[in-house]
DNA sequence: CAGGTATGTCTACGACTGTAGACCCGGATT
DNA sequence: AATCCGGGTCTACAGTCGTAGACATACCTG
């Protein structure tokens, strides 16, 4: 391997660019955070996985935390499913959260960071806050009907309580489960909490 | 504070007795991982809450990972919500959750303990294990019909998420929910997942 | 009272962490 | 071609981590 730089396909130090080089760094990391989460997740590491040294990091960004709150903006603002029917909505929930969760499915989702991140109490605060900011607020706007915000944050548990059990624990029975099967359940799940009345 | 030993009201540093004090360690651990997770907690910091010196956690349990593991066994062994009656099973989760993620309530949970601890995989192995021991195979018990393993896990899907985004990202419509409204919607819910036939 | 053993402590090591300050150098401008 | 500044690196520090090995002491047994 490089001993200097390993960022690309090509070993080229590249030409000098401080948007290119920030770009760079956040892009490292977020696929660190959502790895290895806040506390896992290393300067130098994040530094390296980007072709800069970890000062660089700290110039850019600050410190740790701020880079790491960057990290979480940008990964919530990814357009996760944001189905335009809401009618349609419970369905493809659970068709995108069966497909996302596969064991074997290639990991990069805001979910993924805050599940791994939820034991660091500052990682906390700044994912509530970035929850708050973006998917919260689009999310409860897809619901009809009176306690809409309080139904679409349950959606949310239940989206990041299947990713915990299924991509991080790898639980036997939901690994093993029949995709069809696990999709009938979330889809009846998730329109109970999307429907306007409970009773 | 006294300087050498805090474990209980009396400043002796306790008659030398290896059973309890591998408990006091024992407890001291479920604590320290619960509040701070795995990587979070130290060993020197659960070695001082039980009133001993690091070095004697690795002497009783070998290491700390081992640790871990023993303090998950346990914290996962504590009776949590076993109704009797399948029936009225949905409601009683749905109750417990609700009174145990209330975000001003005492912490100590074996899903406290698994969110907190999901970033390091190590950790997450050790976990799937003893759910696998525990809570899996007793939850499943209590479904009847097909895919009872799957629902089971379903179940613990939603109370993991739930008290993740209630009582440790403190989400503001979750924080400032109706309890009411709350136990209704989860409820409904956990009807879903625990009812035979999904059609 | 003497001794031995289980129980607990002390010191230390090597590795890793986030980050502060001094330093270097490529590349466009004059 | 000389200059200058923004983009990057190097060295270092103070701290924490898990844990290995040698040492001290309280308690039960004779």
């Amino acid at each position: 391997m490089s001993t200097l730089v390993d960022m690309s396909v090509t070993n080229q130090p590249r030409r000098r660019d401080a948007a290119a080089t920030r770009e760079a760094i956040l892009t490292s990391a977020i696929e660190a955070f959502t790895r290895a989460g806040y506390d896992g997740a290393g300067v130098r590491e994040v530094a390296a996985a980007a072709g800069v040294t970890a000062m660089l990091v700290n110039r850019y960004f600050g410190s740790k935390e701020q880079l790491f709150a960057e990290a979480v903006d940008r990964s919530f603002t990814a357009p996760t499913v944001v189905g335009a029917d809401p009618a349609e909505l419970p369905a493809k929930l659970a068709a995108a959260l069966v497909a996302r969760t596969d064991p074997a499915a290639g990991q990069l989702s805001p979910f993924l960071l805050m599940l791994r991140s939820a034991n660091n109490p500052r990682a906390a605060e700044i994912m509530r806050e970035a929850i708050g900011r973006h998917v919260g607020s689009r999310l409860t706007g897809l619901l009809t009907g009176p306690d809409s915000g309080e139904r679409a944050e349950l959606v949310l548990s239940v989206v990041a309580g299947v990713w915990l059990m299924r991509s991080i624990l790898a639980t036997p029975a939901l690994t093993a489960a029949d995709p069809g099967q696990l999709d009938e359940q979330l889809t009846a799940v998730m329109q109970v909490l999307c429907r306007p009345n409970p009773a």
